[in-house]
DNA sequence: GTTCTAGAAC
DNA sequence: GTTCTAGAAC
């Protein structure tokens, strides 16, 4: 029997092979001057990989901070470099962009979502996408900013909250429209733009 | 996080 | 029969 760490090396596998996990994907990207949008001595923008969205960034620190629970009132500077590359982001572009965390994220290094809210991408394929940029699972940037000045940290949500949040029935962004499925949401979405 | 695909839903 | 979703991935 084999497993896998997060590190990605297969153990207790005779000849293991080395690759990189999934989780770690973000770092890589990073790296990558095709990804890089921008970067300052703190924080790095790059292109989500898989943009659910017609503009998506991720914003994420050049420090290595594992994700949202991790911050405290000493990152609050950080956090307003983030404000201001989002007004900044906002400012170059037509599109109308909101900002925010995922509240269960699933890769590491701590990411900041820039993301359009025509939310028309062909990546965008599931219920899961929809809901964790469209309810409550999407924990807005100035909300996080206030959490943080104010107790310190961010509330974890718990495993029945995710559940529940993921479960949330369709519903379209931009109107009281409830889509059947997700073809039906994304037909419906190209009636708003 | 995505891909793949079995079986549910239609 | 086709479309769609949801769970495993060694």
């Amino acid at each position: 029997m084999s497993k896998r760490n997060i590190t990605g090396v297969k153990t207790g596998d005779t000849n293991a092979k080395k690759t990189k996990h999934w989780s770690l994907g973000l770092l890589e990207s990073m790296k990558d001057s095709n990804s890089v949008v921008k970067s300052t001595d703190k924080l790095v923008v790059i292109r989500d990989k898989y943009p659910k969205a017609k503009i998506h960034y991720l914003v994420l620190p050049q420090d290595d901070i594992t994700n949202i629970y991790k911050l405290n009132k000493a990152h609050i500077n950080l956090l307003e470099e983030f404000g201001n590359i989002y007004k900044q982001l906002q400012e170059e572009e037509t599109y109308s962009l909101k900002a925010g965390f995922h509240a269960v994220p699933s890769m590491f290094r701590l990411h900041m979502h820039i993301i359009s809210k025509d939310m028309i991408s062909p990546c965008l394929k599931t219920k899961i996408h929809w809901n964790s940029f469209t309810t409550a699972f999407f924990l807005p940037y100035e909300d996080v900013l206030k959490e943080i000045k104010l107790n310190g940290s961010v509330k974890k949500v718990s495993h029945e909250q995710h559940k529940a949040l993921m479960a949330t029935e369709l519903q379209c962004n931009q109107c009281s429209y409830k889509p059947k499925n997700m073809p039906q949401l994304k037909e419906h979405l190209l009636s708003h733009s």
